[in-house]
RNA sequence: GGAGAGGUGUCUGAGUGGUCGAAAGAGCACGCCUGGAAAGUGUGUAUACGCCAAAAGUGUAUCGAGGGUUCGAAUCCCUCCCUCUCCGCCA
């Protein structure tokens, strides 16, 4: 959510800003500002007349202890305008603030200078490529059917008990998994990330903490009868640790990771771009997240996108690293680093990870604040990125490692699998 | 699920209608004291929004949340949420 006051003080910056993510209500901002100035106009008079009844009802009490019930009674008699008063200036303000509460949620984050202009994923920036793109052998096998030949994933399994987008991951295609969980943390912890294992399901207040509500409702799965989401990512329940929390200036940077599993409905994703492990309704990663000094954020953006890009150098896969468009970039993000590894059997690129730096548009919705060094309070800003999420690393790595001997695991993960070929 | 107790500032905890944004203690910050520290001692120590160019200042709101009674509510009433204890169930 963005600030008001940044807004009201900054608005032709924003509408540039909210042009280049291709923003199509641009006459929000206008009516933001126009609630804004009504709400603290309304604001200003209700506190008068606050003012005014306070310092009565205070005079009462005087009068009333040292025995003058008459007077008492004179200044009664005002009181009750100024109740009906503050009471219709009260409900204004109430009914201007959720107005304006409610335009101010429709706002998208602002991008960084840096982000181009774009509506499509084609538009994407490419940053850079790394890693050789395997050549296969012509009867080179995509990693479903990799899966069902090694009996690693059953994915009729899944759907028999759950439901498509449900895999069941069997004997060495189960243990891969528990090695990639185990290989991300410890990097994760290397590179200075504490862990946290926190609750898959949140409440609304940490759904609409980290900007998933109202926006992204329906990608949710929602549990009715508590009234709790399924997280998406670890992102939810990570970030939101922080919710109405003042940090100490020395506290700072916050470097937590995490492993969870992640529900998505994906409403409306069908179609061959989505078999196998291309998209699910339930996965595996492992987040990291920071809060960082707003001097700091961009740094550090960079500083977690080589940590992801390092996981993808170790498992030897190659990558590239996109900087999303105006228009491919989620709500909340002001500026997104896309990794994607080439998978050879399907001749395309799979995301595998997404770093974002969110400056205060998380923070604000949060309140989550530190004290600078004059001792105020100031909004953090906060990051985070997969590191990494499984399916697609599960599926490239199938894929590119293919031979006629079997798949071979890369080295770095061998002291996790404790096999070095899937056969 | 049943029964009971309770939600006050960073923490402990007092406060049952006005002098309460809130005692006291602890913690923390700064100062004095000290060769240095401890002890002692003094001062300060919530957040948000508004007014003000801004600092200073000042107004308003906030004692789990929302509503009500009242000139006036942390305190009385109603609804909801949450926590704890005991019992039941249980990985």
């Amino acid at each position: 959510m963005l600030q008001v006051s940044y807004i009201r003080d900054n608005r032709e910056q924003v509408l540039e800003r909210l042009a280049v993510k291709n923003f199509k209500q641009p006459e929000l901002v206008d009516e933001v500002i126009g609630l804004d100035e009504k709400r603290r106009q309304t604001q200003n008079q209700l506190d008068t007349v606050s003012s005014q009844s306070n310092a009565a009802a205070k005079q009462i009490g005087e009068l009333m202890r040292t025995g003058k019930k008459d007077e008492a009674e004179a200044i009664k008699a005002n009181t009750g305008k100024w109740k009906e008063e503050g009471k219709q200036l009260g409900e204004q303000l109430a009914a201007l603030e959720a107005e304006l509460q409610d335009k101010l949620v429709l706002l998208p984050n602002l991008p960084h200078s840096s982000v181009p202009k774009g509506i499509t994923p084609e538009e994407n920036e490419v940053v850079l490529e790394n890693g050789s793109i395997p050549e296969l052998p012509a009867n080179a096998l995509p990693h479903w059917e990799l899966a069902a030949k090694y009996n690693l994933i059953d994915f009729e399994l899944g759907v028999k008990i759950t439901g498509a987008g449900f895999p069941v991951y069997k004997n060495k295609g189960a243990k891969l998994q528990r090695a990639l969980i185990n290989f991300f943390i410890d990097e994760a912890e290397k590179a200075g990330y504490s862990e946290v294992s926190v609750p898959l399901m949140v409440n609304a207040a940490s759904g609409f903490g980290t900007g998933q509500l109202p926006d992204k409702e329906g990608q949710m799965y929602h549990v009715g009868v508590d009234d709790l989401y399924l997280i998406p990512t670890a992102e939810v329940p990570v970030t939101n640790l922080y919710r109405d929390v003042i940090l100490k200036g020395e506290e700072l940077p916050v470097k937590n990771c995490g492993h969870t599993p992640c529900f998505r409905r994906e409403a409306g994703s069908y179609g061959a771009h989505v078999r196998g492990l291309n998209r699910l309704h339930q996965f595996d990663k492992v987040e990291i997240v920071q809060v960082v000094h707003p001097d700091k954020s961009y740094d550090v953006l960079e500083d977690m996108s080589a940590h992801v890009q390092s996981l993808l150098q170790k498992l030897g896969l190659p990558y590239r690293v996109l900087r999303l468009c105006g228009g491919d970039m989620g709500f909340t993000s002001a500026l997104t680093y896309d990794m994607e590894t080439w998978s050879a059997a399907q001749q395309r690129w799979l995301e595998v990870s997404s770093v974002s730096n969110f400056e205060t548009f998380q923070s604000n919705r949060l309140k989550l604040r530190f004290r600078n060094a004059e001792g105020k309070t100031q909004l953090a800003h906060t990051l985070n990125g997969s590191a990494l999420a499984l399916p697609r690393i599960v599926a490239t790595l199938l894929e590119n490692n293919q031979t006629d001997k079997g798949i071979k695991v890369p080295e770095a993960l061998v002291p996790y699998t404790k096999f070095e070929w899937i056969d």
